[in-house]
DNA sequence: TGATCTTTTGACCATTTGGTCAGAACGCTA
DNA sequence: TAGCGTTCTGACCAAATGGTCAAAAGATCA
């Protein structure tokens, strides 16, 4: 077998490779690319470094590797927003996904964050590309559910873009939020639906 | 003068350390601290790196005078919102100066938001300080006007989470929203005022 | 103008860090 | 179990980076 297909991976390849993995999202979560370094990888994932480069050619291609599998589960909760069902649900619907997200992945929302907050250098195309068509796409949605009088009329791309900071500011701004209301407040993702919501639905205006 | 007190701050020594503090904030704000160089700072600030180290002790001396000055422009548009005053006018104001702010500094935002994405390790105690005294006292004050019937009853606390997210993601995640709206939309600091303003005051719910 | 204090610089240093490599250890299967 | 491909490691390297220092250049003012 000489061409240059990769022979198939191995069972210890899979093993390791979801290990870096695992570390990699870990230490770059927490530091970014440029902070984070090969040591302190291989020291979580429980390997050398030298062992880490056999499985990924550089730190490049780990944080690459990484963020090529964020992106589809980042857009999922938004393409599950279905054109039947009831408008209001269905944006509902969105806003839990999404904060659930943030509290069970805060890690890769984080990853995601640094990546954009330095410019999203290693992520532009995508940005450009498959997220800009998705959210065209359902702002055209919520365009027609506007003209249909089911709900408000509003910027789309906006409404977007708040779901998006109200949700992900649990996960990306943790430390701040748990300064202000108490090292651990376990209630918090709870009360911050409850909040969305009716902020969202109602409005602060008094009835 | 064998004294510790340092002399007073000569004109070329206040000029300098502007110029080093501008500098930063650029490199900062765009890689974070681990990822800014002090030669990067240097050749910004058009000096040579001992000269910078000249001005400043270290590198975390320049970025620790970056953050102490950066909190009070940060919490100054809350400490605005006054008792007296209309609560609806008083809510848009803030929103209003916070969205301001991201649009007319968006790297002070993004220094933070760096800082505050690494766990803020360099800012934590502000944040259970200053930051968690002025947040008490003003949802003390929201809730006096939910008392009075003026504004719908929410959690303050998550209501000023929400406008930090809907405000300052416009100066963090500036490259996201431009990808998606097209590379200059020039209009979208616009857009997101009235969309924001819809949004938090009646909500999505149809008329 | 000269003396003194401030500012600037080039050369240099130690550490950190991403990455390489030769060979040893391991594990699978004929 | 022998043989061979895979996995792993210690030693090492070059570049980048934060920081130092002695001395030169520039201000300042009596």
């Amino acid at each position: 077998m000489a061409d240059g297909t990769p022979r198939k991976e191995t069972r210890i390849q899979a093993e390791k490779r979801e290990i870096i993995r695992e570390a990699a999202l870990e230490v770059f979560a927490s530091h970014g690319f440029r902070g984070a370094t090969l040591d302190q990888i291989a020291e979580v994932a429980k390997l050398s470094k030298p062992n880490l480069l056999y499985y990924f050619d550089s730190k490049e291609a780990i944080h690459a590797d990484l963020l090529a599998r964020l992106l589809d589960t980042w857009l999922d909760p938004l393409r599950e927003m279905r054109e039947d069902g009831d408008p209001i649900r269905e944006i509902r619907g969105y806003i839990q996904r999404k904060l659930e997200a943030a509290r069970d992945y805060p890690r890769e929302s984080r990853l995601f964050a640094n990546e954009i907050l330095q410019g999203a250098p290693r992520l532009l195309d995508e940005l450009q590309g498959p997220l800009r068509d998705l959210v065209n796409d359902k702002s055209d949605l919520m365009r027609r559910w506007m003209d249909d009088g089911k709900i408000a009329r509003i910027s789309p791309h906006h409404l977007i873009f708040a779901i998006w900071a109200v949700t992900q500011h649990y996960a990306d701004f943790d430390v701040q939020v748990r300064a202000v209301l108490g090292k651990d407040d376990e209630a918090r993702f709870h009360d911050a639906a409850e909040t969305i919501e009716k902020l969202f639905f109602s409005g602060l205006a008094p009835r």
